[in-house]
DNA sequence: CTGTATCCCATACGATACTG
DNA sequence: CAGTATCGTATGGGATACAG
C-alpha cells in the first residue's frame, strides 16, 4: 500500500507535519534558544538574563519565559514574597535533554560567524 | 574593565546578539529545517518534496527553498530547457554541516512526540 | 513540472509606560 | 526586582489563480 508519509507527531495539543518541526515549533522564535543557552550551565535571574540579551525587551522576554516553563523546559523559582522580588530561572530534567541540541545549535553559529567574518 | 559580553555574530548582512539566534536566523522558521530533514540522505525533485510536505503552500516552499539556496545551503540544479522542467534540489557541503543537527533536531522530535503520545 | 503574482491575515515581536 | 498593560508594526506564511 502507498503510505504516503502520513506520520504525525504531538506535543502539548499542538500536532506538526514533521519531526523536526515539532522541535521547531518548541524552541523555534527569535529568543528561545538564546534563553536555553544561557541557562546551559546556570540558574539565571531575570535581570541577570535581560543583562544577557540587551537587545529583547521586558515583555518579549517575560512571554518567552512562561512558553518555555509551560512546556516544561524551564523551572521558575520565586524566593521572597514581598519585593524586592528574587526568582531564579533554570532548565528542568525535561530541559536538560535539550542540552546536546543547544550546544550544536550554538557551535555551529560560532563556526559559521568565525568563518565568513574574516 | 566590565565587558558586558557585547560580542557579536554576522553572516551575510545579518547581525544577531548571540551564537545561537545566528544559527536560529539562519535555519529558523517553519518550514526551513523540514526542507532540510527531507534533503539529509536524497536529492529531491519540487514536486517530490511537495508530496514529503503535504501542508506547506506551493507559495512558501519556493520562498523558503530560494532562502536557504541564498545562504548557501541547498543547491538548485535545473536538467532540461524547455516545461515540464525538472528541478532537483541537494545539500551543499556548507549545508551537509548542518546534518549532524539536523540529525539531532529530528530525534529530539522522535522523542518528545513518542513520550507525550501514550 | 516548477514555480510567480496577488491578496490577506495571524502572530511574533518591539516601544513605552506602568505596577505589586 | 520582576514583571504587565497597551499599542503599534513587521513579516512569515496561507489561499488562490496564473505563467513559463
Amino acid at each position: 500500500m502507498k503510505t504516503t508519509e502520513e506520520k504525525k507527531y504531538t506535543f502539548r495539543g499542538n500536532t506538526y507535519p514533521c519531526c523536526a518541526s515539532l522541535t521547531m515549533g518548541i524552541i523555534g522564535g527569535k529568543w528561545k534558544t538564546v534563553i536555553l543557552y544561557h541557562l546551559m550551565n546556570e540558574t539565571l535571574r531575570y535581570n541577570e538574563l535581560r543583562k544577557s540579551m540587551p537587545t529583547v525587551t521586558e515583555r518579549t522576554l517575560s512571554l518567552q519565559l512562561k512558553a518555555l516553563e509551560e512546556d516544561g523546559l524551564i523551572e521558575r523559582k520565586v524566593f521572597t514574597a514581598k519585593p524586592p522580588l528574587k526568582v531564579e530561572y533554570s532548565l528542568t530534567e525535561f530541559g536538560k535533554t535539550l542540552l546536546p541540541l543547544i550546544q550544536i545549535i550554538a557551535d555551529w553559529g560560532v563556526v559559521v560567524a568565525d568563518k565568513y567574518s574574516k
